[in-house]
Order: structure tokens, then sequence, then C-alpha cells
DNA sequence: TTGGGTGGGCTTAGCACACC
DNA sequence: GGTGTGCTAAGCCCACCCAA
């Protein structure tokens, strides 16, 4: 079913059927009410492929994630799915994997689905291997990386202030008397990378110690138990510990949950400290204090950036928001 | 087998024309 | 002159046809 179609069975022609679609003035009150009457009879949508033809513009934007199931990422696309939507724009989200080849091919696809714009979700993206497969397949399309950039002409970022935030959660745990923190992190990726720095940073800075603890979760074994089993060797190798900050609130929770099985009392032994502010904070028992990373506005302020950008509004290329710390507790 | 030309697919914007 | 309508080109990609 076509206009031509509409516009046959209308005794009219498809350039009045298209006037009615995009109510347009000029079209006769009778024809007007006999085409939308048919259009209503038939759920008539007109053919966005074509549509984009015209208008040179497919109104899709391309959304690239490592890793669907990771729920912090899942939740950020998800704002900026609904955020972008308010904008008349449709997504496409693609799970690209980890790998360089699995990603360029990702944005190869959509390339050729001729999207208006791209975003890439999480830290992992701001790579050499990114930044090359920009230059080659997006010359001039709008990019956006969700915490994390590259600096491209078209490359835009809005970040997470996670080192200062860190750094924020080691001046909490010295206010409370906690001397020994450790952090747990898990996967080589430039937002834990700085997080790592905003620990080391406070703790010399509170001249607490001048190597920092850092434990690093081997990627291979399942995330849940790695990290529970993690806690609980520290509990054997380090006996002085006093405070854990993990990479993420999902690591936390597992965290929690060895120290319970352990008999261990928190805070008062060991305080926790998770990251993302998240579900998985909201219900552990105790509840997890947390970075909060300002997920659901790091997600809006890329697709408002992006919309801007398709404007062609002038934005800043680099945005950083403040994170800030949720006390419950585990503190 | 390869390369070039052509038309189909669908919608919209702009222009031309008829009519009152 | 204003209103209502139709014709046509444009947009991009692909399949198909024909000639070399």
């Amino acid at each position: 079913m076509t206009i031509y179609d509409i516009a046959q069975e209308a005794g009219v022609s498809a350039s009045t059927v298209s006037r009615v679609i995009n109510k347009k003035k000029g079209v006769n009150k009778q024809n007007r009410i006999l085409v939308e009457a048919l259009l209503k009879k038939y759920n008539f949508e007109p053919n966005a492929s074509a549509r984009g033809l015209v208008q040179q513009s497919t109104k899709i934007i391309g959304i690239l994630m490592s890793d669907i199931r990771t729920s912090h990422h899942a939740e950020g696309a998800y704002f900026m799915e609904q955020e972008l939507k308010k904008y008349g724009y449709n997504c496409i989200i693609i799970n690209s994997g980890f790998s360089d080849s699995a990603r360029e091919e990702s944005i190869r696809t959509l390339f050729s689905r001729r999207v208006e714009a791209i975003v890439l979700v999480g830290s992992t993206f701001q790579s050499e291997n990114t930044k090359r497969a920009i230059q080659e397949y997006l010359n001039g399309l709008p990019v956006i990386i969700e915490n994390g950039y590259i600096n491209l002409p078209n490359v835009y970022g809005v970040l997470a202030d996670e080192q200062n935030g860190i750094s924020d959660c080691v001046r909490l745990l010295h206010t409370k008397g906690k001397r020994h923190p450790v952090f747990i992190n898990r996967g080589d990726t430039p937002s834990n990378n700085l997080k790592i720095l905003g620990f080391q940073n406070a703790l010399k800075e509170l001249s607490v110690c001048e190597n920092p603890p850092v434990l690093w979760l081997d990627i291979e074994k399942e995330e849940w138990q790695s990290s529970y089993d993690a806690t609980q060797k520290l509990l054997k190798d380090f006996p002085d510990m006093d405070s854990i900050i993990y990479a993420t609130d999902f690591l936390a929770h597992a965290g929690i949950q060895a120290l319970k099985d352990a008999g261990v009392c928190i805070p008062d032994q060991v305080a926790v400290i998770g990251v993302d502010n998240s579900t998985y904070a909201r219900i552990s028992s105790p509840g997890i204090t947390s970075l909060d990373n300002k997920l659901e506005q790091l997600s809006i302020t890329c697709a408002d950036i992006l919309v801007k950008v398709l404007q062609g509004e002038k934005v800043a290329n680099k945005m950083m928001l403040f994170s800030d710390i949720v006390e419950r507790e585990s503190t």
C-alpha cells in the first residue's frame, strides 16, 4: 500500500495525499476528510526509506555498546533512546562485542544503514582503533561517546568525573576513621583507570599510604563470583583492611555477600563503597554507599548534544558532569 | 566477464495551471 | 489574486539489460 493506492481510491493525486499526511494547507475539506478516512481504514504509514530518500534524513541514530547485558550500559541506552524519541529519532542498537574487528564491523553496519549520528556507550570506545574506524568510515558524521572522548572534530564526549568522585569516596572513608582501604577493579578500561587514579591520589594526599592496594579481578571468571572470591581472599591476605571500594555496585553487591558470609560486620569492621548508584546499591542489604555517576543525566545530555549538532548548533566537544556520593548503611 | 546505462521503488517540494 | 490540484524532478541504491 503506497500513497498512490490511497490516491487512486480517493480519486485524487499522490500530491494531495502527501499534503494530507503532512498536514499541509491547500487541500479542499471534502478531499481531506476522504483521504484521512482511507489512511485510517488501511492503517497507512508512509514508507520511511522513501521519505528518508527525499528528505535526506533517515531520522535514525545508531547506538553501539560492547555488551548489552551490562545493565549500566543498557540503562544508559534506554535513557538516550527515550530522549531521542522526543525529537522524532528512532534508534538502532548494536551489540558490538569487545574486539576491534567486531567494533569496526558494527560501525560499518551503522554507516551502511545511513544513520544520522552514532552514540558509543562506554569508555572502552575511547581507543586508537575506534578513532581510526571513525576517521575511516564516519567522516563528518556526528559521534558521541558516553563517558569517553576522542579528539576529532566530529566527535563529542560527555564524561562523568569519576576520578574526583572516587577521591571523595576515599575522603569520606577517612572521616569515618578508615585508614586501610582497598580498591577492587575489574577490566582495564579508561573509566576504571581514572577511578584507580582518584583512589591513589586521595590516599597520597591524606598521607595514608604511598602504594595503595588495588586488586584486579580476573575478567575471564564470572563477574559476581570473582568479586565474591576476591573479597574473601582479601580478608585473609589483608587482615588490617577496614574498607573496600569496588569499581561497580555489582562487584560491591558480591563483596557484601562475601563479607556477610565471613561474619564480618559492615560497616564497623569493613566499610563498602560501590560505583554507579544502581539498583544493586539500593537492594543490597545493607544498602551500598555508591558514587552516583549521574547515568540518566549523562545519557540525556548525550542525546541533547546530538540533536543540537544535527540541528546545526555549535556545542562544546567535551563536557564533564560531576559525580556525587549517595550514602547508605555500608559506610 | 565486465562495465555502462536505464528504470523501478516511494515520497516530497516546487512549479504550473485551472477555476472562482 | 487566492485556492486547490496535478505534474515532475530529485533523492539513492539496486537489479537488469545490453554492448564490448
